[in-house]
DNA sequence: CTAAATGCAAAACCTTTGCCTCAAA
DNA sequence: TTTGAGGCAAAGGTTTTGCATTTAG
Protein backbone atom coordinates (compact mmCIF):
# COMPACT_ATOMS: atom_id res chain seq x y z
CA UNK A 1 0.00 0.00 0.00
CA UNK A 2 2.86 2.36 0.84
CA UNK A 3 4.99 1.60 -2.54
CA UNK A 4 7.47 3.73 -3.22
CA UNK A 5 7.18 6.31 -5.94
CA UNK A 6 10.01 4.65 -7.85
CA UNK A 7 7.98 1.46 -7.80
CA UNK A 8 4.32 3.35 -8.53
CA UNK A 9 6.41 4.51 -11.82
CA UNK A 10 7.59 0.83 -12.74
CA UNK A 11 3.93 -0.41 -12.23
CA UNK A 12 3.38 2.00 -14.74
CA UNK A 13 5.57 0.67 -17.22
CA UNK A 14 7.79 3.40 -17.12
CA UNK A 15 11.11 3.24 -18.52
CA UNK A 16 13.51 3.59 -15.63
CA UNK A 17 17.16 5.29 -16.36
CA UNK A 18 19.41 6.41 -13.55
CA UNK A 19 18.50 10.07 -14.22
CA UNK A 20 15.34 9.11 -13.67
CA UNK A 21 15.46 7.35 -10.37
CA UNK A 22 17.98 9.99 -8.86
CA UNK A 23 14.91 12.65 -9.56
CA UNK A 24 12.05 9.99 -8.58
CA UNK A 25 14.38 9.57 -5.03
CA UNK A 26 14.33 13.31 -4.89
CA UNK A 27 10.95 14.50 -5.65
CA UNK A 28 10.10 11.36 -2.85
CA UNK A 29 12.41 12.74 -0.01
CA UNK A 30 11.25 16.42 -0.48
CA UNK A 31 8.52 17.84 1.64
CA UNK A 32 8.39 21.20 0.21
CA UNK A 33 7.28 21.80 -3.32
CA UNK A 34 10.04 22.11 -5.25
CA UNK A 35 10.40 24.09 -8.45
CA UNK A 36 12.19 22.85 -11.74
CA UNK A 37 15.44 24.20 -11.08
CA UNK A 38 15.46 22.79 -7.35
CA UNK A 39 14.40 19.40 -8.67
CA UNK A 40 17.68 19.73 -10.90
CA UNK A 41 20.12 21.18 -8.12
CA UNK A 42 18.70 18.33 -5.79
CA UNK A 43 19.18 15.71 -8.35
CA UNK A 44 22.55 17.15 -9.87
CA UNK A 45 24.32 15.89 -6.57
CA UNK A 46 22.98 12.44 -7.24
CA UNK A 47 24.28 12.44 -10.55
CA UNK A 48 26.57 14.66 -12.08
CA UNK A 49 24.70 13.71 -15.98
CA UNK A 50 21.74 14.97 -15.43
CA UNK A 51 20.79 18.02 -17.55
CA UNK A 52 17.87 20.30 -16.95
CA UNK A 53 16.06 19.40 -20.04
CA UNK A 54 15.92 15.82 -18.91
CA UNK A 55 14.42 17.29 -15.48
CA UNK A 56 11.75 18.83 -17.92
CA UNK A 57 11.33 15.81 -19.65
CA UNK A 58 10.66 13.57 -16.40
CA UNK A 59 8.30 15.82 -14.50
CA UNK A 60 6.30 15.52 -17.61
CA UNK A 61 5.92 11.83 -18.03
CA UNK A 62 5.43 11.38 -14.27
CA UNK A 63 2.61 13.87 -14.50
CA UNK A 64 0.62 12.09 -17.39
CA UNK A 65 1.68 8.79 -15.38
CA UNK A 66 -0.51 10.11 -12.49
CA UNK A 67 1.77 9.82 -9.97
CA UNK A 68 3.37 13.02 -8.84
CA UNK A 69 0.94 16.60 -9.70
CA UNK A 70 1.93 20.13 -10.87
CA UNK A 71 1.14 22.98 -7.92
CA UNK A 72 0.85 26.37 -9.32
CA UNK A 73 0.91 28.90 -6.60
CA UNK A 74 0.83 32.10 -8.99
CA UNK A 75 4.56 32.80 -9.47
CA UNK A 76 5.49 31.91 -12.77
CA UNK A 77 6.98 28.45 -12.27
CA UNK A 78 5.33 25.38 -11.38
CA UNK A 79 5.78 23.32 -8.76
CA UNK A 80 6.01 19.65 -8.08
CA UNK A 81 5.07 17.09 -5.39
CA UNK A 82 4.14 13.25 -5.26
CA UNK A 83 0.96 12.52 -5.72
CA UNK A 84 -1.54 11.09 -2.56
CA UNK A 85 -3.68 12.35 -0.50
CA UNK A 86 -6.20 15.02 -2.02
CA UNK A 87 -4.73 17.72 0.78
CA UNK A 88 -4.25 21.46 -0.39
CA UNK A 89 -2.03 24.56 0.22
CA UNK A 90 -2.37 27.01 2.58
CA UNK A 91 0.43 29.48 1.76
CA UNK A 92 1.39 32.47 4.22
CA UNK A 93 1.41 35.99 2.65
CA UNK A 94 3.70 37.13 4.65
CA UNK A 95 6.46 34.03 4.92
CA UNK A 96 5.84 32.20 1.81
CA UNK A 97 5.71 29.35 3.89
CA UNK A 98 4.02 26.23 2.51
CA UNK A 99 0.94 24.16 4.88
CA UNK A 100 -0.49 20.81 3.61
CA UNK A 101 -3.95 20.38 5.22
CA UNK A 102 -7.04 17.78 4.41
CA UNK A 103 -10.81 18.50 5.36
CA UNK A 104 -12.99 15.92 4.65
CA UNK A 105 -15.91 17.78 4.28
CA UNK A 106 -14.13 20.17 1.88
CA UNK A 107 -13.58 16.73 -0.48
CA UNK A 108 -17.24 15.67 -0.41
CA UNK A 109 -18.47 18.89 -0.97
CA UNK A 110 -16.63 19.75 -4.19
CA UNK A 111 -17.67 16.39 -5.32
CA UNK A 112 -21.23 17.91 -4.81
CA UNK A 113 -20.88 21.31 -6.44
CA UNK A 114 -19.20 19.26 -9.12
CA UNK A 115 -22.33 16.73 -9.40
CA UNK A 116 -24.59 19.86 -9.44
CA UNK A 117 -23.17 21.86 -12.42
CA UNK A 118 -23.30 18.08 -14.33
CA UNK A 119 -20.12 16.93 -13.67
CA UNK A 120 -17.49 14.27 -12.40
CA UNK A 121 -15.05 15.42 -10.74
CA UNK A 122 -11.52 14.76 -12.07
CA UNK A 123 -9.13 17.05 -9.99
CA UNK A 124 -9.49 19.99 -8.22
CA UNK A 125 -6.77 22.67 -7.03
CA UNK A 126 -7.21 24.49 -3.92
CA UNK A 127 -4.92 27.51 -2.71
CA UNK A 128 -5.70 29.24 0.25
CA UNK A 129 -3.40 32.13 1.23
CA UNK A 130 -3.57 33.32 4.22
CA UNK A 131 -2.01 36.18 7.02
CA UNK A 132 -0.83 34.40 11.28
CA UNK A 133 -3.03 35.99 13.26
CA UNK A 134 -1.61 38.10 16.08
CA UNK A 135 -2.41 36.74 19.82
CA UNK A 136 -3.09 39.85 21.47
CA UNK B 1 -23.81 49.69 -6.40
CA UNK B 2 -23.41 48.77 -9.58
CA UNK B 3 -20.18 50.67 -11.03
CA UNK B 4 -18.74 50.02 -14.56
CA UNK B 5 -15.28 48.98 -14.42
CA UNK B 6 -14.06 52.53 -15.59
CA UNK B 7 -15.87 54.08 -12.27
CA UNK B 8 -14.15 51.82 -9.85
CA UNK B 9 -10.34 52.89 -11.37
CA UNK B 10 -11.39 56.49 -11.57
CA UNK B 11 -12.97 56.16 -7.90
CA UNK B 12 -9.24 54.66 -7.36
CA UNK B 13 -7.37 57.46 -8.85
CA UNK B 14 -5.99 55.81 -11.89
CA UNK B 15 -4.42 57.83 -14.10
CA UNK B 16 -7.08 57.63 -17.17
CA UNK B 17 -5.85 56.96 -20.67
CA UNK B 18 -7.43 55.95 -24.08
CA UNK B 19 -5.74 53.04 -24.40
CA UNK B 20 -6.39 52.24 -20.37
CA UNK B 21 -10.08 52.67 -21.34
CA UNK B 22 -10.22 50.61 -24.33
CA UNK B 23 -8.34 47.27 -22.02
CA UNK B 24 -10.94 48.22 -19.36
CA UNK B 25 -14.12 48.42 -21.78
CA UNK B 26 -12.44 44.57 -23.14
CA UNK B 27 -12.35 43.15 -19.64
CA UNK B 28 -15.96 44.24 -18.24
CA UNK B 29 -17.16 43.25 -22.20
CA UNK B 30 -15.43 39.72 -21.55
CA UNK B 31 -17.25 37.22 -20.26
CA UNK B 32 -14.79 34.37 -20.97
CA UNK B 33 -11.34 34.64 -19.08
CA UNK B 34 -8.74 36.32 -21.59
CA UNK B 35 -5.36 36.19 -21.80
CA UNK B 36 -3.23 38.97 -22.09
CA UNK B 37 -2.93 38.12 -25.96
CA UNK B 38 -6.84 37.43 -26.18
CA UNK B 39 -6.92 41.32 -24.48
CA UNK B 40 -4.32 42.73 -26.63
CA UNK B 41 -6.50 41.35 -29.64
CA UNK B 42 -9.67 42.89 -28.82
CA UNK B 43 -7.78 46.08 -27.58
CA UNK B 44 -6.69 46.53 -31.01
CA UNK B 45 -9.61 46.79 -32.58
CA UNK B 46 -10.82 49.55 -30.92
CA UNK B 47 -7.13 51.82 -30.42
CA UNK B 48 -4.95 50.87 -33.08
CA UNK B 49 -2.12 52.37 -30.95
CA UNK B 50 -2.39 49.95 -28.15
CA UNK B 51 0.84 47.68 -27.66
CA UNK B 52 0.92 44.89 -25.84
CA UNK B 53 3.83 46.23 -23.59
CA UNK B 54 0.52 48.09 -22.40
CA UNK B 55 -1.71 45.42 -21.63
CA UNK B 56 0.93 43.66 -19.18
CA UNK B 57 1.69 46.94 -17.79
CA UNK B 58 -1.99 47.73 -17.60
CA UNK B 59 -3.23 44.54 -15.95
CA UNK B 60 -0.65 44.73 -13.35
CA UNK B 61 -1.73 48.60 -12.35
CA UNK B 62 -5.60 47.45 -12.46
CA UNK B 63 -4.36 44.48 -10.12
CA UNK B 64 -2.76 46.01 -7.81
CA UNK B 65 -5.52 48.28 -7.51
CA UNK B 66 -8.09 45.11 -6.66
CA UNK B 67 -10.39 45.76 -9.47
CA UNK B 68 -9.18 43.03 -11.58
CA UNK B 69 -8.01 39.45 -10.33
CA UNK B 70 -5.45 37.17 -12.20
CA UNK B 71 -6.59 33.62 -12.21
CA UNK B 72 -3.71 30.61 -13.45
CA UNK B 73 -5.19 27.72 -15.02
CA UNK B 74 -2.37 25.99 -15.21
CA UNK B 75 -1.36 26.38 -18.61
CA UNK B 76 1.32 28.93 -18.87
CA UNK B 77 -0.60 31.78 -19.63
CA UNK B 78 -2.35 34.32 -16.91
CA UNK B 79 -5.85 35.21 -17.09
CA UNK B 80 -7.96 37.95 -16.25
CA UNK B 81 -11.26 38.87 -14.88
CA UNK B 82 -12.85 41.84 -13.07
CA UNK B 83 -13.09 41.14 -9.38
CA UNK B 84 -16.27 41.05 -7.88
CA UNK B 85 -17.97 37.93 -6.00
CA UNK B 86 -15.61 35.26 -4.84
CA UNK B 87 -16.95 32.76 -7.35
CA UNK B 88 -15.08 29.87 -8.61
CA UNK B 89 -13.99 27.87 -11.97
CA UNK B 90 -15.03 24.98 -13.18
CA UNK B 91 -13.25 23.40 -16.31
CA UNK B 92 -14.43 20.96 -18.39
CA UNK B 93 -11.31 18.68 -19.01
CA UNK B 94 -12.24 18.10 -22.39
CA UNK B 95 -13.92 21.13 -24.09
CA UNK B 96 -11.83 23.36 -22.05
CA UNK B 97 -14.83 25.21 -21.53
CA UNK B 98 -14.68 26.71 -17.96
CA UNK B 99 -18.20 27.56 -15.95
CA UNK B 100 -18.42 30.01 -12.90
CA UNK B 101 -19.78 29.27 -9.77
CA UNK B 102 -20.14 30.38 -6.52
CA UNK B 103 -21.32 27.86 -3.25
CA UNK B 104 -22.20 30.03 0.15
CA UNK B 105 -20.67 26.76 2.46
CA UNK B 106 -17.48 26.87 0.59
CA UNK B 107 -16.67 30.20 1.57
CA UNK B 108 -17.79 29.98 4.98
CA UNK B 109 -15.56 26.23 4.98
CA UNK B 110 -12.07 28.18 3.75
CA UNK B 111 -12.36 30.48 6.63
CA UNK B 112 -13.14 28.05 8.77
CA UNK B 113 -10.01 25.90 7.98
CA UNK B 114 -7.55 28.79 7.97
CA UNK B 115 -8.64 29.86 11.18
CA UNK B 116 -7.74 26.23 12.52
CA UNK B 117 -4.68 26.75 10.96
CA UNK B 118 -3.72 30.02 12.85
CA UNK B 119 -4.48 32.31 10.16
CA UNK B 120 -6.79 35.04 8.93
CA UNK B 121 -7.76 34.20 5.08
CA UNK B 122 -6.77 36.80 2.51
CA UNK B 123 -7.40 35.24 -0.43
CA UNK B 124 -8.08 32.26 -2.12
CA UNK B 125 -8.17 29.90 -5.43
CA UNK B 126 -9.95 26.56 -6.02
CA UNK B 127 -10.69 25.23 -9.73
CA UNK B 128 -12.40 22.11 -10.32
CA UNK B 129 -11.56 20.13 -13.06
CA UNK B 130 -14.56 18.22 -14.25
CA UNK B 131 -15.77 15.51 -16.85
CA UNK B 132 -19.65 15.85 -18.05
CA UNK B 133 -21.74 13.27 -16.49
CA UNK B 134 -23.20 10.82 -19.27
CA UNK B 135 -27.01 10.94 -19.02
CA UNK B 136 -27.80 7.00 -20.36
C1' DC C 1 18.78 -4.75 -32.05
C1' DT C 2 15.31 -1.15 -31.68
C1' DA C 3 12.76 2.21 -29.65
C1' DA C 4 13.13 5.44 -26.31
C1' DA C 5 15.89 8.63 -23.24
C1' DT C 6 19.61 12.05 -22.71
C1' DG C 7 22.68 16.23 -23.32
C1' DC C 8 23.46 20.24 -25.39
C1' DA C 9 22.29 24.32 -27.36
C1' DA C 10 19.03 26.76 -29.91
C1' DA C 11 14.45 28.21 -30.10
C1' DA C 12 9.95 29.27 -28.43
C1' DC C 13 7.02 31.47 -25.17
C1' DC C 14 5.44 34.72 -21.95
C1' DT C 15 6.57 38.74 -19.42
C1' DT C 16 9.37 42.71 -18.04
C1' DT C 17 12.11 46.75 -18.84
C1' DG C 18 15.04 50.81 -20.73
C1' DC C 19 14.73 54.71 -23.26
C1' DC C 20 12.80 58.24 -25.55
C1' DT C 21 8.44 60.45 -26.88
C1' DC C 22 3.82 61.83 -25.81
C1' DA C 23 -0.12 63.04 -23.01
C1' DA C 24 -2.94 63.67 -18.60
C1' DA C 25 -3.71 66.49 -14.75
C1' DT D 1 4.77 72.21 -16.72
C1' DT D 2 5.59 68.01 -14.52
C1' DT D 3 4.89 63.42 -13.72
C1' DG D 4 3.32 59.43 -15.40
C1' DA D 5 1.98 56.46 -19.58
C1' DG D 6 2.94 54.45 -24.14
C1' DG D 7 5.62 52.38 -28.12
C1' DC D 8 9.21 49.86 -29.56
C1' DA D 9 12.58 46.64 -29.25
C1' DA D 10 15.75 44.33 -26.46
C1' DA D 11 16.35 41.45 -22.56
C1' DG D 12 14.85 38.09 -18.90
C1' DG D 13 13.08 33.87 -17.20
C1' DT D 14 10.95 29.49 -17.88
C1' DT D 15 9.92 25.67 -20.80
C1' DT D 16 10.28 23.03 -25.14
C1' DT D 17 12.63 20.92 -28.97
C1' DG D 18 15.94 19.21 -32.84
C1' DC D 19 19.59 16.34 -33.42
C1' DA D 20 23.26 13.30 -32.64
C1' DT D 21 24.47 9.88 -29.13
C1' DT D 22 23.65 6.60 -25.57
C1' DT D 23 21.01 3.14 -23.14
C1' DA D 24 17.07 0.19 -21.40
C1' DG D 25 14.56 -3.67 -22.43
Amino acid sequence: MTNTLLEKCLDKNIRMTNQRQAIIKVIESSDDHPDIDTLYLRSVEKDRTISIATVYRTVKVLEEAGVIDKIEFGDGRSRYEESGSHHHHLVDVESGEVFEFFNEELENLKIEIANKLGYDLVDHRLELLGRKIKKN
